[in-house]
DNA sequence: CTTCATGCAAAACATTTGCAAAAAG
DNA sequence: CTTTTTGCAAATGTTTTGCATGAAG
């Protein structure tokens, strides 16, 4: 198995203790805000400043390491899943759930494919599943 | 046809000519963020401030006649089409457009409510496409 | 060593709120 | 008239930036 180290270092970034802890907060939350993560990480690392959570979120994104997820809060937070997947998403409470159904997301970038698109050039679908979460 | 004027009044909003000139705006544009709307309004109403223009949108969504976009830019952008549709959505340049397929939203609807969901009561689907327009 | 990351404070945005004056119904 | 809405300014909340210090490779 692959510390996360490892995996820092792989996408090309310098593995500081910062990042670290950042990436493995991000594996315990799932989904989480610049915010979050820096209560998470308050007690454990009291120097850390929600500047550099935001600048290292922002380096991971650019390196593959997280991908980006809206919100109704005017929030931006983020996924330590990359790969395509579907979400339930609570408005309510801001709360975003994997929804992992490689099916579904084969189903619309299918049915998309098929209609040969003109003027757009499809990258990556986005499927939110909206309502209310138990 | 139906007025900008009786539509916000069926609404059960007050039709003040800042609420029409804001929902004008927003047929033109389609998709659109405050500032957007500002700027749109600003030579034809120059009185108009953006604190205000927030405050319209919000009552607008709050009376069913927009519904709220993300972007990943920060930034709340509002659909002047309120039934459900999918969208293309352009990172780089923030740029929404409606893809108006009514079969794809029913084939991800049909496909999650056949998956009989527990701890999770579907409200609506959000379908981005996310890609490159030209 | 050399380069890049962190931490701090300050700046830059986006959005919301309080309140007096003005307008809608 | 009565109730809402507007416009302004100020407050709030989120994200970004500049720069000196410190750490990684």
């Amino acid at each position: 198995m692959e510390t996360i180290k490892e995996k820092i270092h792989e996408s090309g970034l310098k593995a500081t203790p910062q990042r670290m802890a950042i990436y493995s907060a991000m594996q315990k939350l799932g989904h989480a805000s610049a915010d979050m993560i820096t209560e998470e990480l308050k007690g454990v690392f009291p120097s850390l400043t929600i500047a550099t959570v935001y600048n290292v979120l922002e380096s991971f994104v650019g390196a593959g390491l997280l991908v980006r997820r809206c919100s109704s809060n005017n929030k931006m937070y983020f996924d330590v899943n990359t790969y395509g997947h579907a979400h339930f998403y609570d408005p309510c409470s801001n709360r975003h759930l994997d929804y992992d159904d490689l099916e579904l997301v084969k189903i619309v970038t299918d049915y998309v494919n098929s209609k040969g698109l003109d003027n757009f050039q499809l990258d990556s679908v986005d499927i939110q599943l909206i309502g209310k979460l138990a």
